[in-house]
DNA sequence: GCCGTTTTCGGCCCGACTGTTTTCAGTCG
């Protein structure tokens, strides 16, 4: 999968053209092209080989020329050239908030400021001050950006973002007795990651609320602090900006600080061609001025005769056409989910009990709970011998015995080892309710041989769920050489299930992987939060947020069946195993 | 550079804020 680095390549023309004062349509264009093969679930290798690739929205002849030609060649031409005027290093500069690709450019021309490096030896020996169209200013707020983009390691995961968004909007509401809070931009579409925290307030009294604001306990400092924008930054070094907007205009500004930008793009060159201009303060007829709403953000998707579109959906991703036509799938949630069927004990390195884990599910309203433990072949991790799961048997079935609202299922979260056998007896595995199986070694071969492995452990008969199927922890390591394409057909083909890992650090598959499993291979998905505790069952909401991500519906999710319905369903693949 | 229920040519989202400026360029979301 090479469409990370393929998108690289093109920001990095994009960000050249801008600093060469290009067209900004090109600019544009090549953004665009970078944006949309970087969320392209297939490889991009795969469909340039199939000459497909003009299929992808933003791909035209030329950038399609270049991409094969990358491909190809290890080269392309146009990016060297670009590089022959400002070097590549140049481009880095412009991630520094506050450094765009002019100031870069002006940055190299001026003082032959190349990298990080240089641009710390000049502020020190204050050299920006004096350039043209700079000052004083600029050079602290340059320094400023510099210190940030220093401290930063990647951008927040969500399980961080969100509670520190929902602990925010609690005090402020107490203190100020505010109605309308809201939280905005990628918090609100349950991005993977978050960048910084945008939340909305509707109210007249700016002043109290923003005082409030820059009072709160987290806070370690005040960026900025106006009528009606403020921005601190937490004692974690996470920057918030609260927003004040009358409430008239609440609905339109939700929208508008929602995004994402592309999904606001598009929906207001709708807006225009249906004779209406959208922007934070309201939906208005061109011709007149008229304001047509915006108190409600439902009233700028109805203006333009769409279903209003779920938050997690707005992503330019084929949405806006869908709402036109009101065809938008009712997305699963987390009400829908009636069990977790993946978590630990203390019999592999969970921390608490079988009983604190069923309490806690219970706790939860869910009507069954899957034990898997690792198995022998993880000694790291206390992974279970075949005798040590019939000991563990007669605890589940003491709570079965006794508990009627909450049933366990007997699982284990067994190994798929480095020749694609599992680590555990195929006669230990069918006294099993419920098997996941995943990759916990050898995660550094080729992909041939981890997809052979993978092949092997879905043939296994008794391997009903692959569990984070592709390996990847967010900001801290890649997913293996795999071939997602690959892996669903082999799911369909062996009526294997794959999981949405609801740990924060992994929501594994992917939001745009989970979609194509369940719209192109008709592969049914299980929501589980690999939890070793009793708190983590509650990332079950990140899981239910990627699978949201993921436009799936209730009967796309496993785990919203009711006990007798999954059990029926994860025993079909062994009894039926014979005919595939 | 891309794209087409107005178009194969002529369009291509919107506004706030900031700083260094006497009218605007650059950055950001």
């Amino acid at each position: 999968m090479r469409n990370q680095e393929i998108a690289k390549l093109l920001h990095a023309i994009a960000i050249l053209l801008e600093m060469k004062g290009e067209s900004r349509f090109r600019v544009v264009a090549y953004e665009e092209a970078a944006r949309r093969i970087e969320t392209w679930p297939e490889p991009i290798e795969e469909v340039w080989s199939k000459g497909r690739l003009r299929e992808i929205p933003g791909i035209g002849e030329s950038i399609a020329i270049k991409i094969g030609e990358y491909l190809t060649s290890g080269k392309m031409g146009y990016l060297e050239e670009l590089t022959q005027e400002i070097p590549f290093e140049v481009i880095t500069l412009t991630e520094i908030p506050g450094v765009g690709p002019k100031i870069a450019k002006l940055l190299y021309d001026e003082l032959g400021i190349r990298n990080i490096e240089d641009l710390e030896k000049a502020i020190r020996e204050q050299k920006l001050r004096s350039l043209p169209r700079l000052g004083e200013k600029s050079e602290e707020k340059i320094a400023k950006g510099l210190e940030m983009f220093k401290k930063q390691s990647g951008r927040m995961l969500l399980g961080q973002a969100l509670p520190l968004v929902q602990e925010v909007i609690r005090v402020l509401r107490e203190k100020t007795g505010i109605q309308k809070i809201n939280p905005a931009g990628s918090v609100r579409r349950m991005k993977e990651t978050i960048g910084d925290i945008d939340i909305l307030v509707a109210s007249s009294h700016k002043e109290k609320i923003m005082q409030a604001f820059t009072t709160l306990p987290q806070v370690r400092e005040v960026l900025a602090q106006g009528d009606t924008k403020s921005s601190i930054l937490t004692h974690e070094g996470i920057q918030v900006d609260l927003r004040v907007v009358e409430e008239k205009s609440f609905g339109a500004a939700l929208q508008y600080f929602t995004g994402s930008k592309a999904h606001n793009v598009k929906l207001r060159e709708l807006a225009l061609k249906k004779g209406f201009k959208v922007n934070e303060y309201g939906i208005f007829h061109i011709d007149t001025g008229d304001r047509v709403g915006g108190e409600k953000e439902e009233e700028i998707y109805e203006t333009l005769g769409m279903e209003w579109i779920p938050p997690e959906l707005r992503e330019d991703q084929g949405e806006i056409e869908r709402a036109l036509e009101k065809t938008l799938p009712t997305l699963v949630e987390l009400s829908d989910i009636r069990g977790d069927l993946h978590v630990h004990s203390s019999w592999s390195d969970g921390l608490f009990s079988i009983e604190e884990m069923a309490e806690a599910a219970l706790a939860r309203g869910y009507e069954y709970l899957a034990i898997c433990d690792h198995t022998q072949s993880l000694a790291v991790a206390s992974g279970l011998t075949p005798e040590e799961v019939r000991e563990r048997k007669k605890e589940i079935d003491r709570w079965n015995s006794k508990h009627k609202d909450l049933y366990l299922l007997e699982g284990v979260e067994a190994n798929i080892l480095g020749d694609g056998s599992i680590d555990f007896p195929d006669a230990e595995l069918a006294t099993l309710e419920i098997v996941v199986a995943g990759l916990h070694s050898g995660l550094n071969q080729k992909e041939e041989k981890i997809m052979k492995r993978m092949e092997e452990a879905m043939k296994n008969p008794y391997v009903q769920i692959i569990s984070h199927p592709t390996g990847r922890i967010i900001n801290r390591r890649n997913a293996y050489e795999m071939n997602c394409e690959v892996l669903f057909r082999f799911a369909r083909e062996t009526h294997t299930f794959l999981e949405i890992n609801a740990q924060p650090e992994r929501l594994d598959l992917r939001d745009v992987d989970a979609r194509k499993a369940r719209s192109d291979y008709s592969i049914l998905l299980v929501i589980s939060t690999d939890a070793h505790d009793p708190n983590s069952l509650d990332y079950m909401q990140y899981g239910v947020a990627q699978a949201r991500r993921a436009w799936l519906r209730k009967e796309d999710i496993l785990n919203t069946l009711s006990l007798q319905e999954l059990q029926e369903r994860i025993l079909w693949k062994r009894k039926n195993h014979h005919k595939f």
